[in-house]
DNA sequence: ATGGCTTGAGTGTCAAGA
């Protein structure tokens, strides 16, 4: 079972880039982040005509985020629960008997700002949600864009972050609140190259000359670790025209898929 | 230099992202 996330920035301009990539890879589950639309323009059918079922939990604008997924999509819920927000951020469902919580999580502006401060208020809520989550899940997966670099080795350069947003203390400990209740960095599962990211400012050549983060991860429960095989970013997309400046992040799981 | 792209909104130019 390979399952994956992406954050496409736009569904509406990413949907060939999301279609190829789905041919291409073979995913049983993609997470997608910031769709940017509503539900009722949502390309369920297009989806559907490439093999994936899809739940969506769209706003206009902002935020939005989705499952793909080939079998079909058990127990859909959408949002933080007991957590009033009016932004689209989280969807969960259940596939193949794996628990997805595809997350969007807030960007946080700058450390000290009232976005920051709902960043970590929020964080504090999904940890909480998932803690809850595992009781009745024990194989889940957390995956998404989690707009924290969890170490310095996942900053292109940790002396110009540190501190900065994205990157700072609080933040880093909010990620390890996720580790605490048992989940694991699929990504830090294996040897990995040095200075692999999953996001490059669309600005200043930043990709060409590798200026990234890793800030979207898969984190796995204890059993979906153990079944873990291979963790990888594809930065394949990030190289075609009009590219989000996210790439997708896989695990692969020695797990039965339908 | 708080700049530099990209998107969505909406038709000016701004908010927001990371």
């Amino acid at each position: 079972m390979k399952i994956a996330t992406w954050n496409v920035n736009s569904l509406k301009v990413r949907l060939p880039h999301v279609l190829d990539w789905l041919a291409a890879n073979q995913a049983d589950v993609l997470c997608l982040q910031e769709t940017k639309t509503e539900d009722k323009v949502f390309p369920y059918a297009e989806l559907a005509a490439a093999g994936y079922h899809a739940a969506h939990n769209g706003q206009k604008t902002y935020n939005g985020v989705a499952i793909l997924a080939r079998a079909k999509l058990e127990d859909v819920r959408c949002d933080i629960p007991d957590f009033a927000d009016e932004q689209k951020r989280v969807i969960a469902a259940t596939v193949d008997g794996v628990r997805i919580v595809c997350a969007y999580m807030p960007n946080g502006q700058a450390v000290g700002a009232d976005k920051y401060v709902y960043k970590l208020r929020w964080l504090e809520a999904l940890a909480a949600s998932v803690r809850e989550d595992l009781q009745r899940w024990p194989q889940l997966a957390l995956l998404g864009d989690y707009n924290i670099a969890p170490e310095d080795r996942d900053v292109h350069d940790a002396a110009a972050w540190k501190d900065q947003i994205l990157c700072s203390e609080p933040e880093r400990a909010a990620f390890r609140r996720f580790i605490e209740l048992g989940l694991a960095d699929a990504f830090r599962l294996f040897a990995q190259p040095d200075k692999l990211y999953s996001w490059w400012d669309y600005r200043q050549m930043g990709f060409r000359l590798n200026r990234g983060l890793r800030i979207d991860h898969v984190l796995l429960a204890p059993p979906l670790a153990a079944a873990c095989r291979a963790c990888v970013i594809d930065k394949t997309p990030r190289k075609l025209e009009r590219p989000s400046d996210h790439a997708p992040v896989m695990a692969t799981l020695e797990i039965p898929s339908a």
